[in-house]
DNA sequence: CGAGATGTTGAGACATGTCAAGAATTGTGG
DNA sequence: CCACAATTCTTGACATGTCTCAACATCTCG
């Protein structure tokens, strides 16, 4: 988390201070455990260490769909600061390390802090940058083209974590994990990784990605990365 | 804004004045008007005063998916004070009064009212709230339920700013714009409009939405008005 | 080695898209 | 206040992306 409030400016020492001494327990949670559901009243959120992670919500008929995947250095609950009740599960995929921050603390931090409180509220600006990019893809693109989009997000928000090497990373999320994201059924994003396959666009094995051609993913997802934000980022680099 | 913002806490005398005096450039627009486009660094936000906007994203090949409905008391782009470059266009619908906010106003505010600052951040919260629901809809709501549940959406929060009458409202936004909205075809909004008119679901005749059973609609759409976090207006009032 | 999860395949069904045309409504200038 | 143009709405016939079901193959791991 450090690392990513780190890269959107320079933080004082006092600042860096108050993130590291941040209370927070943190704990081994297996994959496809629920950290918080729909409904809960949380008096604390979730710091991702490592692990994947999603948040998701049930249709009334028991379909599911995720919304986002949470990747290492995500708080995705970090709303539930400011909003009594949660709208939405967050599930894990692999076994993750997670940080439990108490609001207390969050909240403190940011009174001491503005520059942090103005850090937080950004990454909540960009989880929501991030649906908004996903009703679209969901529902104007196709399954093929969809799929190809979700893996350059994943592929790119990873590297900006250090997690890729090359054009290549892990990637623990099952087929029917994608279907869900990708509001398909798991027959036919098996259909269409195969195809993708075919066409080189990617080579998946287990939880290996490797993308031969990262130019091409990109245009086949129709994928620009502005809606990640990350120019900061890299402004700052 | 104040009204909204108000319902969420009681605004000391100070907060009030601020928030009164906040300077504003008023406009009218007419409809199918953009007041900002994606990729655009705004150095203000346009707070919504009358009539219907809308937050869209287009695809590569030019499609378009509107992603949420901008109402009365919105600040649709409230984001770009912290995130420099859009990632969406805003365009009106009706015709629409819009107040146009400098951000160092906001900023401005918001330093000297942490509490004020909060609501916005809150209100942004609310906002991402939607867009997760949203993705939930178009992605595994068939389209007569995902009809149904945007209905219910605007009307509830039509309803939380004062704009229905009883369960009818006005309601300007035309088929090929649902079309864009639930991500489907305006032919087949059409037959479901259509559908939901035999089924008695719906009175809707030009600009005019009247929802005969309520409860109904709501069983219909699936819908539950927990993501749209009115509950603290609602202990407010 | 076996059991459960995950991935693969085929055939047929259905929701929704496409195309194309005509009807109804709305707005506007004369 | 009418007439025309431009939207918006409606309808039909057909195409297709995606789903469903159901079986089987493969992998993972205790």
């Amino acid at each position: 988390m450090i690392r990513k409030l780190e890269s959107i400016f320079v933080l004082t020492d006092d600042e860096r201070q108050a993130l590291e001494t941040l209370p927070m327990q943190v704990v081994a949670i297996k994959e496809n455990q629920d950290l918080v559901r729909a409904g809960d009243r949380p008096s604390r959120s979730c710091l991702v260490l490592s692990g994947f992670a999603c948040t998701y919500k049930m249709t009334v008929q028991g379909k599911r769909q995720i919304v986002s995947f949470n990747l290492p250095g995500d708080i995705p609950d970090l709303q539930s600061l400011h909003l009594r009740v949660l709208d939405n599960g967050i599930s894990t995929i692999s076994p993750c390390r997670v940080g439990f921050i108490r609001h207390e603390a969050l909240r403190d931090i940011c009174d001491r802090y503005p520059r942090i409180a103005s850090a937080f509220w950004r990454e909540t600006l960009i989880d929501a940058s991030i649906f908004r990019e996903w009703v679209l893809n969901v529902g104007q693109r196709e399954a093929y083209t969809r799929m190809a989009h979700v893996l350059c997000e994943l592929l790119t928000r990873l590297g900006a974590v250090g997690l890729t090497q090359d054009h290549s990373c892990n990637l623990p999320i099952t087929q029917s994990e994608f279907a869900d994201a990708l509001g398909a059924t798991t027959v036919h994003v098996n259909r269409v990784l195969q195809q993708m396959r075919a066409d080189g666009l990617i080579e998946l094995k287990g939880d290996r990605l490797n993308i031969p051609d990262w130019e091409k993913l990109k245009r086949v997802g129709e994928f620009d990365p502005t809606y990640l934000h990350l120019e900061d980022y890299q402004a700052a680099a």
